[in-house]
This record gives C-alpha cells, sequence and structure tokens, in this order.
DNA sequence: ATGGTTACCTTACATTGTAAGGATGGTGGT
DNA sequence: ACCACCATCCTTACAATGTAAGGTAACCAT
C-alpha cells in the first residue's frame, strides 16, 4: 500500500542503475525493456522517456561499468609519482578486475557494442601519460596500448566465456568420452591433468583466473620495459 | 524455371555453408533463420530437419570456421622439424589471421557460443605439443596458452569492432569535438597525432592491424621464450 | 500397389523492441 | 483560483524473430 507512495520518478541513472543490478543477477540475457520495467516497477514503454532505445541502454550499462572502474583506478592518485609505471599499470589493472568479477557479463556485452563508452577515452588516455611519463615513444605506447588488449579493463580473454549464461562447462564433456579424447589430445589431456585448476580461484570467462592474469600480465609489462627506450 | 529443378537436397554442410556465406556477407546480424532459408530456396522450418535449434546453427558455423583454421594450420606439415617453436607458432597464428580477416564477424560470435568447438581441442593440442616440445613444462605450456588468448585464432582483441554491424568508426566524433577533446586527452590525441595510422593496413575490430597484431605476438613469443625452462 | 520414412511446407504462437497516442498530475502565468 | 502546458507514465498495437505442431508429397523396399 505504502509501496506506491516511496516510487520516486526515474531517471537515467535509476534506469541504468536496475539494468546493472539485474545483469549481475540473472545475465544480460535477462536484460530485456519489459523485466527491467517491472523491476523498476513501471510499464515497458515508459523506459523511453529516458532512453531513446535498447541499443543506447545497453550503451549506457556499459558506460556504467567503465565509469566505476575509472573511478576505482583513477580516484587514488596515492603517492602519484613513488611508484614506477609498471607498479602503477598492475594496480590499475588489478583493480579493474575487481570491478569486473563482479559483473561478469560485461566483456560480453562489450565486444557488442558499436560505439565507445566517452569515459573510456579519459581512462586510457591516463595509461598513455603513464607510459610516456615512463619514457616510452608515441609508437611503443601505442603498440602497448594495443599489446594489453582488454587487460586495462580487467579481463584477459572473453572467448568461450559461459558468462552470459548458464552452462557449467563441465558437463558438456562425458566420462565416457574422456579416455577416448586422451589419445585424440595427448598433449592437452597430459597438460590437463598435471595443470588441474582450483575451482576456487575466482574465474572470469573460460579458465581465466587470477593466477593467468597476472601472468599474462607481468609477461607484458616485463617485455615492453625491455623495449622502454 | 530450371531454378527449381537443379536444386538438389539440404543437408547440415549446405546450411552452414550457406550461413557462413550470408554472415560474410551481410554480417551476422542478418543471419536470420527465414533470410537463410530464402538464401537456400527454402522455408525457414526446412531447417531444423537438419539443426535442431538456432544455437546450434551459431555453433555449426562457429566451427566450421575453426575447421578453416585448423586446415589451414595443421594442414601444411611442412619440414616439422626445422623450425623453432617461435617460427611455427608464429607462422600458424598468422595463417589463423588470414582466415579471420575474411571472416570478421567472428570473434564476435565465438565470444557469444556457450560451447567450446570440438575442433579447436584438437587445434589447442597441436599448439601445446609445440610448447612441450619445445621443453615447456605444463605449467609454463598452460600459462602460454592462457598468455596468447585469441592470438591462436588470428584476431588480437574484439572490443569495440565494429565488425558485425555497420559504423565507421570515423563519424561519432565530429571535427568541433575534436578540439575540445584534445586538452581533456592530452596525450591520446599526442599518441594518435604522432601515430595516425594507415587505413590500408586490413583490420579487423577496433584498430587492430598487422602490425599491432604481430607486435603483439612477438613480445608474447619473445617473452616465453626467456622463462622457458 | 502399399505402408513407411524422409524432406519440405503451412500455420500459429510467444517473445522481443518499439511506434502512436491517451491519461494524469504537478507547475507556472495571469 | 484558474487554466494551459508539459513531463511522466500507461495502453494498445505491430513487425520481426525463433520455433512447436502438424500437414503433404516424393521415394523406396517389400
Amino acid at each position: 500500500m505504502a509501496a506506491k507512495a516511496v516510487r520516486q520518478p526515474l531517471s537515467r541513472e535509476r534506469v541504468l542503475a536496475a539494468a546493472v543490478a539485474l545483469a549481475d543477477a540473472e545475465g544480460v540475457k535477462a536484460l530485456t525493456m519489459r523485466r527491467l520495467a517491472a523491476d523498476l516497477g513501471v510499464e515497458a514503454m515508459s523506459l523511453y522517456h529516458h532512453l531513446p532505445a535498447k541499443e543506447a541502454l545497453l550503451d549506457g550499462v556499459v558506460e556504467t561499468v567503465v565509469a566505476e572502474i575509472h573511478a576505482a583506478v583513477g580516484g587514488n592518485a596515492t603517492s602519484d609519482r613513488d611508484e614506477d609505471w609498471q607498479t602503477r599499470l598492475r594496480r590499475q589493472f588489478l583493480a579493474a578486475r575487481q570491478i569486473m568479477l563482479r559483473h561478469p557479463w560485461v566483456p560480453g556485452l562489450l565486444g557488442s557494442r558499436r560505439t565507445i563508452p566517452v569515459g573510456l577515452y579519459a581512462y586510457y588516455d591516463g595509461i598513455v601519460g603513464t607510459l610516456l611519463g615512463a619514457g616510452f615513444s608515441h609508437r611503443l605506447a601505442h603498440r602497448a596500448m594495443h599489446a594489453f588488449g582488454s587487460l586495462p579493463l580487467g579481463f584477459a580473454q572473453e572467448i568461450f566465456s559461459p558468462s552470459s549464461a548458464g552452462g557449467s562447462m563441465e558437463d558438456d564433456v562425458a566420462e565416457a568420452d574422456l579416455a577416448a579424447m586422451a589419445d585424440a589430445l595427448p598433449h592437452l589431456t597430459a597438460m590437463v591433468a598435471t595443470e588441474i585448476h582450483d575451482v576456487t580461484d575466482p574465474t572470469l570467462g573460460w579458465c581465466d583466473g587470477q593466477t593467468e592474469f597476472e601472468f599474462t600480465l607481468d609477461l607484458l609489462l616485463g617485455g615492453l620495459e625491455r623495449l622502454r627506450a
């Protein structure tokens, strides 16, 4: 009875926040206009007074998360100068990863966007600034940005990420087939046998654990350091 | 009039080939059951006698491209032993990239799949075999695979790839805003000014040119070589 | 010929995004 | 106080999509 009375008017921010929450809870697949409106206690068409189309909704959602990353990373200018470029970028990328682990559907959505979130430019500008400050040439800084790929956003690869929908990644390989696989894929099975994963490691996508993320990151940082002018 | 007479029966392979061709021609967005059926001179529901659902269609399409890569890469066992591991992987990944340039919609689709294409296991097994043969430990081989990310498939990053839909990537930044951007993003604009791209460089996604692909590849290969046992 | 299997078609429905326009309640001008 | 206005939200409706259910026609071994 009081539920209707406390309903405050919608706004772009409230819609986007609800969209992020919905995607976090049930995946981006569940993020439909009708469902989102229902979560907000409203009808679907009402959303269109705050957003022009669903594409804009998704753009806004991505932008929201990027802003979250940018805030978590750029907000703390703690002791700007007493850390070298590698330490700084490492800290930033790992902070981004913490955000991503709370929004595991973002990589997939990010890949489908047609326009680049505006906030991302500012974030990238900071990274380039760090590189230039460390003595990188424009050319090397440019290539470093490419080499980083999606690392600045906190994830390494999004191929086969079962984030967006259910899918346990285990049950598609039956026990019986495993023996048959062993001689068709000798090297892979040997490697997996040696390198069985701690599934406790928080995972983003296909086997993208904290350990592998940091390994890749340090491999690139170390390689770039050696190329630095 | 004779068009109907020459119509040979459908098959999973014919459907998948037509799907790949359609995606190549008009993007994965145009790949609907009705449209695909029309291209095959058939009604939509007829496709379901060869594929159980659209998800299976997409899985099959991805699998087809992976098979194409595997064939282009694994088929030529030319002089298996007289090239070192770096040369071999470099050649393979670059060959994969040639395939990808013909199917620029694959990265986006690949990221959305829930199941891993079966052919990919075989391809990856070969890569692991190369690493192990070069003296890599299982652990280092494992991490190398993670570090490679999507490089074995011929692309570096798929963030903001405008492949799936139209979008010229230039026209969203008006000339007027460019001056305003310059002081908001000093480092980025300086870098872009120095590093203006040859747009002639075949591009896969956001600024992922051949040069950057090879740079990232060599950075990783060189870094791994130094870690090799 | 005949019963059955296979390949394709027709129809229909649920779900999605969204166009078009209606109701309603608060606000500022007079 | 009144009234025109406008932002906000709702109702209805439509097109496009994936696909369930069942129909039809050609072929094939018996």
